[in-house]
DNA sequence: GTGAAAGCGCTAACAA
DNA sequence: TTGTTAGCGCTTTCAC
């Protein structure tokens, strides 16, 4: 490996001027530093960042910490944190913790001694406690909060994505309105949760627990929860399932084929989370969009920024909107018509 | 930050003696071991990895470059790595070049400064010339080939996998088999290709140049080739659509739709690469299906394997074996019946 | 504007 | 078995 010495060897200075030439030019004469810079690249010298960072206390790298890299929502939101990343020059260790706190812990205790400047995760249950390896790191949290203080987070809006959802299927003539809820233990599902029963609420109608099944947030908890609720006997079973992650529509959609039950002239369904999956099924899904991209690069650049700022950043929490897309599978429920929508079919 | 000193200040021995006990357990007594780790544990210790890795020149980290992370085959390609990675205890960094030689040829430069152990790529065209930046670092390459001397690679078995897809259409009758091959400046796209070519000949069907048209393997690229094959006139147009890879498979699909051609009625289609889109579209899609994240963890553990024995590893090259899922995507042509497939309907 | 020298936290000879 | 010492490649005072 070529070193900063034998750049200063071959421009015939000493290294602490090479290091100045790379790391703060407008410190060097102008000629001193050509003489260097072309040094540098006739060697093909690239600094030793391990060197330069133990020097500096400081790092360039950050830790992406995601929960699930085969969820597309979650892969996308790595890009965008990449992306913003590159942009700043920064590298990023990933890690993935497929939902468990054991993973998080040793995934946080490997990143500790790389000396990342900052952390960018989607939390896990545990990682309230899990945090408290890096106390010092300047942390942000993606799509959920863990509720650590001090940590700042960067979320959608996810009861007013539940409330469009839930709104308009009752616009549509709904009243047994089925939820496949996630863990209880992790905000999106508690405030999309909350955004569902709010609205049930303002319209009268009363939340009944029978209607509403928790899953832990794949495709096959998605599936089973769907199960449960439509053999339910007829009169109580729900006219519509508003389900609270993208993996879990997948499942529930499934159960529901399963079952030989039509969308959504039987059964309308909403998903949360857009995906190209979403979008093509037949018929394509109802769905509350998230800026899933736009929340790792914002996420990522909200860190960078409060880095650069050198102060403490305050423990600021950012909320992204969501949208909703309405597809074909929602419609009125059997019996009830008001030509609101109509379903489309393919050829 | 708490240091080794500090370790050792507590536990009443020198630094040295606190790196032995840590690193080779063995040359330290078992007494002075225990207080050691004792005093490790109270302080919270964890090794500072860049003094570490820039004493020993060697840093228990990986490189992980990949060429699309929305792709779902590349994100199990990575948690594959990932995987393989963290049992070996070494963490990776992750570069995403959007298929694009000067994002790789960055990333690269930006790796080279942290002295990564090995490296894992998914090279772009531009590969073979990037990978002059790291000539001395053990690397594999996953998916497709460079053809850079001296690299190992994991790749699986386009050739076959071509041969049997395309089989399997000639089988049902089909005579007019389009192909929507990549890029072929790519080695996955030049195999699958020539399994496609080779396949027609045994079966005497001619080559024809304007039922092969080339993609830049996104959706977008799918679409448009299968809008071009699908709107030759009627004797000339395929029957069949052998599509080389998965986004552009997604994209031939939506053309299809476009147009208002029946799968499997009018047109069979073949994708490389199965995913869960492909199993719950509708018509589920007949694929090759590729064993991805054995591609990834097998090719992690190769480099790993490579790397613990010391020496500088053969320039060997896996093939993994692939599997066809026929579906419903593919029936005998229009008026050709042989009763080898029917086409299910949904209730 | 440039150089000499010290030191970031750790490991590996070498001595004891 | 343990300690002393030097140094990995870099940056940063502090002199000049």
């Amino acid at each position: 490996m070529v070193s900063l010495d034998d750049v200063a060897k071959l421009a015939q200075v000493s290294p602490a001027t090479v290091s100045r030439a790379l790391s703060r030019p407008e410190m060097v004469a102008e000629a001193t530093r050509e003489r260097i810079l072309q040094a540098a690249r006739e060697l093909g010298y690239q600094p030793n960042q391990l060197a330069r960072s133990l020097r500096r206390r400081s790092s360039r790298t950050l830790g992406l910490i995601i929960t699930d890299i085969l969820n597309p929502f979650h892969a996308t939101l790595a890009k965008g944190v990449q992306d913003a990343a590159e942009k700043h020059n920064y590298t990023v260790f990933l890690f993935n913790t497929d939902e468990d706190p054991e993973k998080e812990q040793r995934a946080l205790n490997a990143l500790r001694g790389h000396l990342p400047q900052g952390l960018l995760i989607v939390p896990t249950p545990k990682a309230k406690e899990n945090l408290k390896l890096v106390p010092k790191l300047p942390t942000v949290e993606l799509d959920r909060s863990s509720g650590t203080p001090g940590v700042r987070t960067v979320m959608v809006d996810n009861v007013g994505g539940a409330r469009t959802a839930v709104q308009h299927l009752i616009e549509l003539g709904h009243r047994r309105i089925g939820m496949i809820v996630g863990r209880l233990d992790i905000s999106t599902a508690v405030e999309r949760h909350l955004g569902y029963r709010e609205t049930l609420a303002t319209a009268g109608i009363p939340y009944s627990e029978k209607l509403v099944l928790p899953g832990n947030h794949r495709e096959e908890d998605g599936r089973k929860a769907a199960l449960a609720l439509l053999t339910l006997p007829p009169e109580e079973r729900p006219t519509a399932l508003f389900v609270g992650n993208n993996e879990m529509t997948v499942g529930a959609v499934l159960a529901v084929r399963e079952l030989g039950i039509r969308i959504p002239q039987e059964l309308s369904i909403v998903g949360f989370d857009d995906s190209r999956w979403a979008a093509t099924m037949h018929p394509a899904l109802t769905v509350v969009a998230q800026p899933t991209y736009e929340l790792g690069f914002l996420a990522c650049e909200t860190l960078l920024s409060s880095l650069s700022r050198g102060q403490p950043a305050l423990p600021t929490s950012i909320r992204l909107d969501v949208s909703f897309i309405v597809r074909e599978s929602t419609a009125p429920p059997d019996g009830f018509t008001n030509g609101l929508k109509q379903q489309r079919r393919k050829p």
